[in-house]
RNA sequence: CGCGGGGUAGAGCAGUUCGGUAGCUCGUCGGGCUCAUAACCCGGAGGUCGAGGGUUCAAGUCCCUCCCCCGCAA
């Protein structure tokens, strides 16, 4: 007899994971994602993926406002044997984690106890890993602190973003959730805590976070960019920066010098070491499009510096 | 009705205010120059101006309708 599963998530991330679980005939009673907002163009109420997922398969969704107030009494009601977490977004409550006699089980993106947090795959991007990975782990009251079970390694290709990594990792959680699972109701499962002295623990992202420091190294800002990608982006001034290779540079400009603008090179801007050579931009307003593409039709003034970013409100 | 930008040559844009021969940068094709080049010079091809309707002697441009794309916001 299989276990009787409840799964939360909100993302895109989540959605491998859902599938995997009812791909492997595990009884999925329910599943919980965060409340429907208005979204997208026209803001139009738009169902996260989870739910779309949930709904595809005929699973009842629940989407309390927090989960550790209005979620409890249904979760309560679907008795779970475990519940499955992947980015939800909420924070549980004891009295959450209590419910489900064989515990809650989170796949992280990360290997913890490196990169706990809410955006581990953007921060691991940032800060110029060639590894990386997922981990599933029982969930507990702490942020991502609970004991580890599995993990896999994954690597991060040079063309990587936290896009295409995200959906990468997504799907080898989702493998390792299967197979933590299966351990579990053989009883085979490892677990061990985390060592707290090698733990780090990297914020959630904000729009304003998008920022680019030009006085950092190319190589930096060049990490920078994938990590911020697709959302929030990194800015350079007026322009969102998609994707960017860092070039060596002599010169004894300022930081942010726009050094080349032309249809044939490109766009170069100068970074407190090394210059950013950006191949991928987008303009406000704009739709995305090579940095060549962009200077055929538009003038940027070499010499000066990047761009007045149009500042304004947040 | 949340706010806003846009659809013109293969690519990116200007031209629309105030109707009057379709323009720029790049690419492409041919020729020239050069030890050489993503350099430079000369020449050519390539456009139902998103779709439909209307006004007009004349519409990319003015009026109406529709389609599509994108940014903000999340």
């Amino acid at each position: 007899m299989s276990l009787r599963v409840v799964f939360m998530g909100t993302p895109d991330y989540g959605v491998p994971s859902l599938e995997a679980l009812i791909q492997a005939g595990y009884d999925v009673a329910g599943v919980f994602c965060q409340p429907d907002k208005p979204s997208g163009r026209g803001k139009k109420i738009t169902f996260c993926p989870v739910k779309q997922c949930a709904i595809a398969h005929g699973i009842p969704v629940f989407q309390p406002v927090k989960t550790r107030v209005d979620g409890v009494e249904p979760l309560r009601q679907l008795a779970p044997d475990l519940c499955v977490t992947a980015a939800f977004g909420h924070i549980l409550s004891q009295e959450v984690l209590d419910i489900p006699r064989l515990g809650t089980v989170n796949v992280h993106a990360s290997l913890l106890p490196k990169y706990r947090g809410s955006a581990p795959v953007n921060w691991a991007l940032i800060n110029g890993e060639t590894v990386t990975g997922v981990t599933t782990m029982m969930t507990d009251k702490g942020m991502d602190t609970g004991d580890i079970l599995m993990q896999r390694q994954v690597a991060v290709e040079p063309g990587d973003n936290a896009g295409t990594l995200v959906d990468r990792l997504a799907r080898v959680g989702a493998e390792l959730l299967i197979e933590t699972l299966r351990a579990i109701e053989n009883g085979t499962c490892p677990r061990r805590p985390q060592i707290e002295a090698e733990a780090s623990y990297y914020p959630l992202l904000k729009k304003e976070m998008g920022v680019m420091d030009l006085g950092k190294s190319a190589r930096q800002l060049c990490d920078f960019t994938r990590g911020m990608n697709p959302w929030p982006g990194a800015y350079a001034g007026a322009y969102k920066v998609l994707e960017a290779r860092a070039e060596d540079w002599a010169g004894t400009e300022a930081p942010g010098t726009i050094l080349k603008a032309d249809a044939k090179q490109g766009l170069w801007i100068r970074a407190g070491e090394g210059a950013l050579r950006v191949l991928r931009m987008q303009a406000a307003g704009g739709k995305p499009m090579n940095a060549c593409d962009y200077l055929r039709g538009h003038q940027m003034e070499v010499g000066a510096l990047i761009a007045p970013d149009k500042t304004d409100a947040e």
